[in-house]
RNA sequence: ACGCCUGUAGCUCAGGGGAUAGAGCAACGGACUUCUAAUCCGUGGGUCGUAGGUUCGAAUCCUACCAGGCGUGCCA
């Protein structure tokens, strides 16, 4: 009873925008199974799987849980099952193998429908509905005013920066905040260090390293002179109470800094809707303190103001030190309120890194203390430490990477190669910056953002296996491939692509949907990154194995077709990564 | 001392409780008169930190221990 018009309905479903294609074949094996197991569809769902191995299918239905009840071995059931299931016109086998019931996909049909949807989406290919309506604010970057952007800073950057792609792509409104540390004690040691040691010429031919080289000094004298540590912070208690010098320097260290910073973002192509920092909250800390007060969590103790957490296990989190001057703590619970106010977020996420874990745990449990329900909204997304070999990168010591620096060499080397292989290209500069950077930002996102990263000058000027760079060039070769096609209408039957070659390109395309969402809620940019590099190679192994523009008339289309889907699917992910894809290199 | 995180091939890492644990780099051997060789194919290489436990089935979940990293009230 499989009737065209039934397959007209599932086409259309999935020709819907917003749709994930392997989510149909998938609901497709639910409702074959469902009335041949008892179990709950639910149940079947997380049941099912993706074989090892695309010879064995491509879903797989284990057969254990059903040998208790059945009193039988699992391989029987799995024969027994198959040869009672309906026919489905979108698997072209399903079979037996061992104790796993394996389901084909209909290649014909899956090669349709997913090329055809990706050429037809084009740049919202992989788009879906999920966040429509809901706004998500995503804290990240935040560098400390007056200290240079070191590599360090990179990691919340670029993380952050592609967590707002990936959920932007699900149909959230995102709000990305750049939290400047434009606050605090440091700015006491500036100011201090700026008064005792400073010229006024180097801070205006230099300024951030200038600025760095004082906070440096300070540091290096104040292991001398602890007294040096007791100016700072009453200086910082000045400016906290408007003393006009104080404000002024720190008006003008900001405003040199956040120049500066602006100038990076413009590099790595990172835009910001707010650069409200830290010190942006503080007319507000007051009513913050008194609210808290207000529901009888604050207390005294050891002359600071404190919120109590022992029934939490955590240690307490303090909110005014004992000379009334306020804390990190107490902004970013007073930004939080704030921000929950302002754009009533579905969910807000703190790309911090994994050393502030027990800041953001005592700052949820404080909100939560304080009766708000959408603490629980709150998210911390942590990421490791970059690292030297023999040891901590500190900006304190001075031991800082500026990220310029890695930026410009990996530029530099990309200008190098490009030089080499490809002599007569024709914007040069433009190109290598793309590839440069994106090695760099590639090679922040690829790995699990929790694992600590060991800073290698090797590493990152690699531009070979998993990089940015693979995948670009794939992408590269696509363009010139289809440029040599000038003379295709754009006409194709994308039902000729069976050959295995063909179906494991087109089995990447039909999972990018999943992926995104994948990537979006675990946070974890490096899914997508793992993804595009995938696509990549199976695009290559095609690459090697199928000539396009020799082969004859239709599959020519076909296979013009199919890598013009792989072209805007490599373009997409790229963009969720913040890495550029350019059509030549 | 306590808390959190990490431990998979020589190195860097993937692995959504399930089929023979996979990539890249490095090593070695192949593939450019043919769509860009920044590519592809092949070979070697593993007590998944250790010991228990749960399960029909554990790299994956639980417990203990070991090693490393980070953190633990007046920095952020």
């Amino acid at each position: 009873m499989q009737s065209a018009l039934y397959l007209d309905i599932i086409m259309s479903i999935i020709a819907e925008r917003g749709s994930c294609l392997m989510q149909t074949f998938r609901e497709e094996v639910i409702r074959l199974l469902l009335p041949h197991v008892p179990l709950e569809e639910q149940q079947i769902s997380e049941d099912l799987e993706t074989p090892p191995n695309p010879a064995l299918g491509d879903f797989a239905f284990p057969c254990f849980k059903l040998a208790k009840e059945k009193r039988q071995a699992p391989p029987k059931i799995a024969a027994e099952l198959v040869a009672s299931l309906a026919g489905s016109e979108l698997f072209e086998r399903v079979e037996a193998k061992g104790p796993y019931i394996n389901f084909y996909c209909n290649r014909k049909m899956l090669a349709r429908l997913t090329v055809e949807k990706v050429l037809s989406e084009k740049g919202a290919y992989g788009q879906q509905q999920i966040g429509a309506g809901q706004n998500i604010v995503i804290d990240f970057s935040a560098p400390n005013i007056a200290k240079p952007f070191g590599v360090g800073h990179l990691r919340s950057t670029v993380i952050g920066h592609s967590l707002y792609r990936l959920y932007e792509a699900l149909g959230y409104r995102c709000i990305g905040i750049n939290h400047l540390g434009d606050w605090g004690t440091q700015f006491g040691k500036l100011i201090v260090a700026y008064l005792k040691w400073g010229n006024e010429e180097r801070l205006q031919t230099d300024p951030i390293n200038y600025l760095y080289e004082l906070y440096v000094r300070f540091h290096q004298e104040a292991e001398l002179d602890p007294q040096l540590d007791e100016e700072a912070r009453s200086w910082f208690k000045k400016l906290e109470d408007g003393d006009q010098q104080a404000r002024e320097l720190w008006q003008r260290f900001r405003s040199l800094s956040l120049t500066e910073f602006k100038r990076i973002y413009q590099i790595l192509d990172v835009e910001f809707d707010s650069y409200s920092g830290e010190s942006f909250y503080n007319e507000m800390l007051d009513e913050t303190i008194a609210l808290v007060a207000e529901k009888d969590l604050a207390s005294e103790s050891e002359g600071a103001l404190v919120v109590d957490l022992s029934e939490e296990g955590m240690p307490p989190c303090l909110l005014r030190k004992q000379d009334g001057a306020t804390l990190y703590a107490t902004r970013d619970l007073c930004a939080a309120i704030y921000r929950q106010q302002k754009y009533n977020f579905a969910q807000m996420l703190y790309v911090v890194g994994a050393d502030q874990a027990l800041h953001f745990r005592q700052l949820f449990a404080v909100l939560r203390k304080m009766g708000y329900a959408w603490a629980d909204k709150c998210v911390h997304v942590p990421f490791g430490l970059i690292r030297y070999k023999d040891g901590k990168m500190s900006t304190r010591q001075g031991t800082l990477i500026f990220l310029e620096d890695v930026l410009q060499r990996a530029t530099e080397l990309a200008a190098k190669i490009i030089e080499e292989k490809n002599p007569g290209l024709v914007n040069k500069g433009e190109v290598a910056r793309q590839v440069g950077i994106g090695a760099v930002i590639f090679g922040d996102l690829s790995n699990d953002r929790i694992k600590n990263i060991e800073f290698d000058w090797d590493k990152v000027l690699d531009f070979s296996g998993e990089t940015a760079p693979y995948v670009q060039y794939a992408h590269a070769r696509i363009c010139s491939i289809l440029r040599k096609a000038a003379d295709w209408p754009g006409d194709y039957d994308a039902s000729l692509l069976t050959t295995d070659e063909e179906q494991a390109v087109v089995g990447m395309l039909a999972r990018f949907a999943d992926t995104i969402k994948r990537a979006a809620t675990t946070y974890k940019p490096s899914v997508m990154a793992r993804y595009v590099v995938d696509l990549a190679a199976e695009f290559n192994r095609f690459y090697h194995q199928c000539p396009v523009l020799t082969a004859e008339g239709p599959l020519r289309n076909a296979r013009l077709a199919l890598i013009d889907a792989v072209r805007q699917v490599l373009v997409n992910g790229l963009y969720l990564l913040g890495i550029a894809a350019p059509e030549e290199m």
